[in-house]
DNA sequence: TTGTAACTCCCCGAAAAAGGGGATTTTATT
DNA sequence: AATAAAATCCCCTTTTTCGGGGAGTTACAA
């Protein structure tokens, strides 16, 4: 039987690499590219797509959206995510949201290949090389990145965009040492010394968009 | 003539792709692949290397180190830049580092084509789409991003690393007055009122590794 | 219901950064 | 040799952060 599959990916160099993959006929495959989120998400009505391959880096809407819009529509749809965003946290993110699958984008185009395969023959969840371990925080000079609440999430960007415990206080209404005790706790569990190694591991880290 | 092409790419799914664009017998080239800034350095040696087509975030040292490295000891050699970084400072980095193309991932294959053959051909320097408004700074939303000295750049690091005014000074053997005066001029240069959005800012505008 | 995690609020003092000056020496570049 | 840019050093005051405490209130799960 004739299976279809979307490449959701705005590189044409990634994505014409992967069209050839597939387009291998032994598979049976069909493959249809698409450059963007939203592109790729009104593609979905009206087409019978089996598995997405989905870039996490989109110039619309993050992978991670994308994800969940599909999911929530489609739920029987499978979802590879391809990536070079080598994070735990993002890694976390995406399966929370769904994804079938998860591959770095250094890995060797066999694996690739057999990822997808893999997810669109048993409905097995994949892990690309390196990913399971990223996943523990083995991963090569990775330092353990931290569960953050809600509020510290909150209060984490608005440090970054510059407002000081004073300002936060009054955007949220609460007082500027209740500002600062969630502060002292993000610097404690980012084992920071100070702001500026906080802000720096966080962005890296992605939790600041 | 038979011309030889490198591919610096830690993607196999990347350099795949730009080895079949470039392996038309047609354009009587042969390319050869590099996973690593290191490997691909080390081929030049004793190969005679026409181009190299350098993706500038490579595991181990970064495009610019590559550029400036192969320019030096090579100065024949011509070098594209592909990449997905789209920020002014990054193209600007690597002209002054000597690269003859500079084209971005979003870019279509033909159009990476074109340009690899026009800078292999006549020599001339090749900017691709989108990469000539990059550097007049009319991209999207781009917010100007400033130019900043050697000391500074290299005073902005040690701060994103936690290091207080007085652990800098003692590191570079200036006195903290100094690096206050360096500090101050970063948060002018920046738009930045503290350290938070400082740092935020320069990460994400690839000031920092 | 009995924790426990999250959120809230407060105290103190010390350290660091920020805002606003001024001024001299190096180092390129023309 | 002259100019400009970069780097160096110093003063002052105010604001903000940091370190190290304590303590009450939801809200949710075992």
């Amino acid at each position: 039987m004739l299976k279809q599959i979307l490449i959701v990916e705005d590189h044409p160099i990634v994505s014409d690499s992967l069209e050839r993959i597939f387009s291998d006929p032994a598979l049976n495959l069909k493959c249809i590219g698409a450059a963007t989120g939203n592109k790729g998400l009104a593609f979905l009505n009206g087409n019978p797509i089996d598995l997405v391959i989905l870039d996490i880096n989109l110039p619309d809407i993050s992978g991670i959206e994308f994800c969940k819009s599909a999911k929530t529509r489609f739920p029987g749809i499978k979802i590879v995510a391809v990536t070079t965003l080598a994070q735990r946290h993002v890694v976390e993110q995406m399966l929370d949201a769904g994804a079938d699958g998860f591959i770095l984008k250094t890995s060797d185009t066999d694996d690739i290949k057999h990822g997808v395969l893999q997810v669109l023959g048993n409905g097995e969840l994949y892990l690309g090389k390196g990913v399971k371990d990223l996943i523990r925080g083995i991963s090569s000079g990775n330092i353990e990145l931290p569960m953050i609440t809600r509020r510290e999430s909150e209060i984490l960007k608005l440090i970054a965009d510059g407002l000081t415990n004073q300002e936060i206080g009054e955007k949220l209404f609460i007082s500027p040492l209740t500002v600062d005790t969630h502060r002292k706790n993000l610097l404690l569990k980012f084992n920071a010394r100070n702001t500026a190694i906080l802000i720096k591991t966080a962005v890296s880290g992605g939790y600041i968009s």
